[in-house]
RNA sequence: CGGGGAGUAGCGCAGCCUGGUAGCGCAUCUGCUUUGGGAGCAGAGGGUCGCAGGUUCGAAUCCUGUCUCCCCGACCA
């Protein structure tokens, strides 16, 4: 199983179990199979993706990391503006009295809220600094964890009449969640992400956006992230608080475990009528809008991370790669230099000339002091798609020496550099890094497919299934009645005995194919079912 | 927020029990050697021991408080 999990060989030099191979010296110094949690947070430090701030539960994202987020940034607000979405910015600060208005909502976030009280500092007469007593605000601000609220006050001032309808509005923000247990990209109190946010004048349209956000963020984890998700609607116990149903995109980690990468929420007209959003239809009457909202975040990062990281690092799919191609001369400090750099620099540009995944390549020529060696090593923990190590008789015999980041070790368990002649690299490097995303993306999906299992169908056989000493066993999707209120309620309990969470029932699923295997009643749906981050 | 663990040089750690000049490895810097693959030798620099109080002639070490991180749980769009 463990073999299955950890290795996608594309070749039986690639196997450490086939041949015995010496033994291969990983740039990680822990394996995912032997702490899944410390590798994670290994690759982020060595990848230099983020580090600790100092302040609980918030992180400073490095070039690297943030570099990521970046172009998940650009890719996503691509898409968002092509769905005819508009960006808007809205407050941090939320008034207490707005966020108060819809019940459901204050349920779910009360409990993890930054309250901002008083607007002025004074000195404590100890050298110290203490909020001033006389300058307490009036209404004390919430920091947004999310903006419903602030923007549903906007809606209700834009729209007036059916003509205004659809609006449709995203930002991209920061958010603040006091989180009890963080762990970084994956869940941080303060994160950023983009929040769409729409109002419709009926159900229908407002499900249909609910929908489209789905699908969009469906493919974008698929095309962009290579990471295959399932697309799905959440259980009650599961929803958005104030939304009539949730949809999410589940993503399976390496460990098994399933992530929410994304969701999409239809909230009726629930915040309509906390926030007066209003409009009159083509017959005069006073009608409330259907509202959605639709969020992804930083958190996607952290998906990538444990979709696509091996026991040397992180792997970048090549379109959110900060840069695809990275070139080391291996400078010698010497005068034979200038000519090797010179070499370099064109390799640079001809590699820049050339566009894969529909963008122009992006190549970093790495002249940074330092032995080509070492920065290899950094450049293959953050995982750039290709590493070109080019020295002096490269450059005399116009070659480049290139390293693929999924083939790194060839069978003597050294790195598997392959020379090519510059020209035919330079024809060959964009498709180089195409299939690169592809192989990504393949191995992502064959490694999720072989641990979902549909076959379990009683509880005793799915507790077997949990209790078999398995390190990672995966999902499994099970025949559902779907229950609500006190018997979800049950179910949810039953299943947290095992550590396990309900996901979601994918849109696109088989039949049921027997009675529920939580309430023995017949089936109306399939449903995920698996051990979540 | 409960239980457990940890914070000492950029990174990883020892020292703490039994208070008495702040140590090791890697990294860094300098020199020499080496030069197609994660270099070798020699030397050097770098730390108010998380922070704040307390005990003491003297605190990394003992006591109290506090902050941050990690693991398990609870909680969690």
């Amino acid at each position: 199983m463990v073999d299955r999990l950890f290795t996608a060989p594309r070749s039986a030099a690639n196997s450490p179990a086939m041949n015995k191979p010496a033994a291969i010296r990983h740039a990680l110094s822990v394996k995912r199979e032997d702490d899944f949690a410390q590798w994670y947070q290994e690759v982020i430090s060595e990848a230099e993706m983020a580090e600790e701030s100092g302040v609980r539960g918030c992180m400073v994202i490095k070039p690297w990391g943030y570099g990521i987020w970046e172009r998940i940034q650009r890719l996503m607000d691509d898409r968002i503006k092509a769905a005819g979405v508009q960006n808007c910015y809205f407050p941090l600060f939320i008034p207490l009295s707005y966020f108060a208005k819809e019940a459901e909502h204050v349920e779910g976030f009360a409990k993890e809220m930054a309250v901002v009280t008083h607007h002025r500092l004074i000195g404590d007469g100890e050298g110290g600094l203490v909020p001033d007593p006389e300058a307490k605000l009036e209404e004390p601000l919430i920091v947004r964890p999310t903006s419903e609220t602030v923007i549903g006050a906007a809606m209700s001032r834009w729209i007036q009449s059916w003509r205004d309808l659809p609006l449709l509005t995203n930002q991209w923000a920061n958010v603040v969640r006091w989180e009890m247990r963080t762990r970084m990209f994956l869940r941080t109190s303060e994160f950023l992400w983009q929040e769409g946010h729409t109002a419709h004048a009926n159900r229908d349209d407002a499900m249909g956006e609910t929908l489209r956000a789905l699908e969009m963020y469906r493919d974008f984890a698929e095309t962009e992230l290579a990471m295959p998700v399932i697309a799905g609607e959440k259980p009650e116990n599961e929803r958005f608080p104030g939304a009539v149903a949730t949809y999410s995109i589940e993503a399976m980690m390496q460990d098994g475990k399933a992530l929410q990468a994304g969701t999409s929420h239809y909230l009726g007209t629930a915040f309509a009528h906390a926030a007066g959003i209003q409009y009159q239809d083509r017959e005069g009457t006073q009608q409330y809008c259907h509202t959605t909202s639709w969020g992804t975040s930083t958190r996607m990062v952290g998906g990538v991370i444990m979709t696509h990281g091996d026991d040397d690092g992180l792997r970048v799919p090549p379109m959110i790669a900060p840069q695809q191609v990275v070139i080391l001369p291996m400078l010698r400090d010497n005068d034979e230099d200038e000519a090797l750099l010179a070499y370099c620099e064109d390799l640079r540009s001809a590699v820049a000339a050339q566009s894969a995944l529909g963008e122009p390549l992006r190549v970093l020529l790495d002249k940074r002091p330092g032995k080509a060696t070492q920065k290899r090593w950094a450049w293959v923990k953050k995982g750039a798609p290709i590493v070109l190590e080019i020295g002096g008789r490269d450059a005399a015999a116009g070659q480049v020496s290139m390293l693929r980041r999924d083939r790194l070790w060839n069978a003597a368990g050294k790195p598997d550099f392959a020379a090519l002649a510059k020209d035919d690299f330079v024809a060959r490097v964009a498709g180089e890094v195409e299939a690169y995303q592809d192989v990504l993306y393949t191995q992502a999906r064959e490694r999720r497919d072989a641990q979902i299992v549909r076959d379990i169908d009683t509880m005793d056989a799915l507790k077997a299934f949990y209790s078999e000493d398995k390190r990672y066993p995966g999902w499994v999707e099970v025949n559902w009645s779907k229950p609500t209120g006190e018997d979800l309620d049950a179910v949810v309990k039953q299943l947290k005995e095992l550590k396990l969470t309900v996901r979601n029932v994918p849109l696109d699923a088989a039949p049921p194919t027997g009675d529920c295997i939580f309430t023995g009643r017949p089936a109306v749906e399939r449903i995920y079912v698996a051990r979540a981050y």
